[in-house]
DNA sequence: CGGCAGTCTATTGTCGACAATCATACGACT
DNA sequence: AGTCGTATGATTGTCGACAATAGACTGCCG
């Protein structure tokens, strides 16, 4: 019989799309820190019933993305100085714990898509688009985090990097580094095609304390 | 005025003691994984409509205790025995972290209800409870990473938490070790008092890496 | 003029009903 | 006999309406 590898076929349940919707539009700073959305609203602009829309809200609210507060609505999380540092203290317990599991297993093939994230990474801070940059480098870590090839840790750090995302929203767009975080990059993949796990970890706590500590410095946004 | 410190009143919001009715339910193996919870009948049997019921089933499969096929139903989730070790790798990455802040802020004070409940632990044991030794094994972990202070840290484990209760109740309620258990937590207990940061995640590794093993030699039950 | 009670409105929380989708069982055709 | 197509049944997915709650406003009283 014919058995191509075929994928299973695109499903779009309309509380994922809707959810992955306003995650966007939250991680992009449309809806900033603060501000209430309606289920009511929310609905008539996506032109769907509540119930959907429920459906969506209440998983960012599981995600910590958005804050319930009972009988009154639902409201942009609002993440402080220290909040900040608590998601950067989780994501470097997990990808403490990825980087791990990939020397351990020494699969320099699952590294092949992370070389070329640090690539186009690369390329982009060269032609100074920093947008792209960002995003790659999340894209990184994400990729990084699945390469381990646990669940559990991928599903964690989903959330993790979201938050991430809504931190950099906050500040505005400042996005504090620019060529060393593509040094980084390398240096943490040239680790990691490594045996030794100490250099990996030295790298990934560097690039982590790094980061922390420049967007603690910058003030942020008030809603 | 009257102040008396009174603590808030006690919110109960319809789909959260839904979703932890159900839970109860899952992790002490009253639905076996691979038993398909319809909504309709459990709507009918906790007597409210077919919504928060919705609401409640969702969040468990946000948690992925459960897993939903789109125009199916949701099933409780079967886990192999990949997946056991997956949730052990997991927690020792959340363990592990909050052991070092733990540590690193030295504040012994947090530890006293951790020493409270391993002499519960010892207490039940020597009675013979070992149903209470499970549960207070349980919390032993979950106060633990609370003390740390880290909430990312704790969200993440009250997950893996509910996946660790959900594998031993698919051993058919082997709670594999016995007075061992007691000793372990003692000595985590201990080293966690002083200032040195390498005994304690010895003492993590050691006693997470034991329960995996112990596990994984055991029969799963089939559904 | 300030504080408080009562009301009013907007929003969430809940419900029952309808529509869409999938699995199963049966029957027809090759 | 095996396979495909169809009908049926059950379940999820979606919708609009009702009820309950919390905040805001107004008017009254001190």
């Amino acid at each position: 019989m014919a058995t191509a590898n075929l994928p299973p076929v695109e499903r779009k349940p309309t509380p994922g799309v809707i959810a992955d919707t306003i995650r966007t539009r939250i991680i992009d700073g449309s809806f900033p820190p603060g501000t209430q959305l309606g289920e009511a609203q929310l609905a008539e602009q996506l032109e769907v019933s509540r119930g959907p829309v429920r459906e969506a809200l209440q998983r960012l609210v599981q995600e910590e993305l958005l804050e319930a507060r009972p009988h009154r609505g639902v409201f942009v999380a609002e993440l402080d100085a220290g909040d900040i540092a608590d998601v950067y203290r989780a994501r470097r317990a997990v990808e403490r714990a990825a980087a791990e599991l990939i020397v351990e297993r020494d699969d320099d093939g699952a590294l092949e898509p992370l070389a070329r994230l640090v690539e186009r990474m690369s390329g982009a801070a060269q032609r100074g688009r920093w947008g792209n940059v960002v995003d790659l480098d999340r894209r990184f870590h994400e990729v990084l985090v699945d390469a381990a090839g646990s669940k559990r840790l991928s599903r964690m750090y989903r959330t993790l990097l979201a938050e991430t995302a809504m931190c950099m929203a906050a500040l505005e767009g400042a996005y504090p580094a620019r060529r060393e975080i593509v040094r980084e990059h390398q240096r943490l993949l040239e680790a990691l095609q490594g045996d030794e796990l100490a250099p990996v970890l030295a790298c990934i706590d560097e690039h982590l304390d790094r980061a922390v500590r420049q967007l603690a410095q910058l003030p942020l946004v008030q809603t």
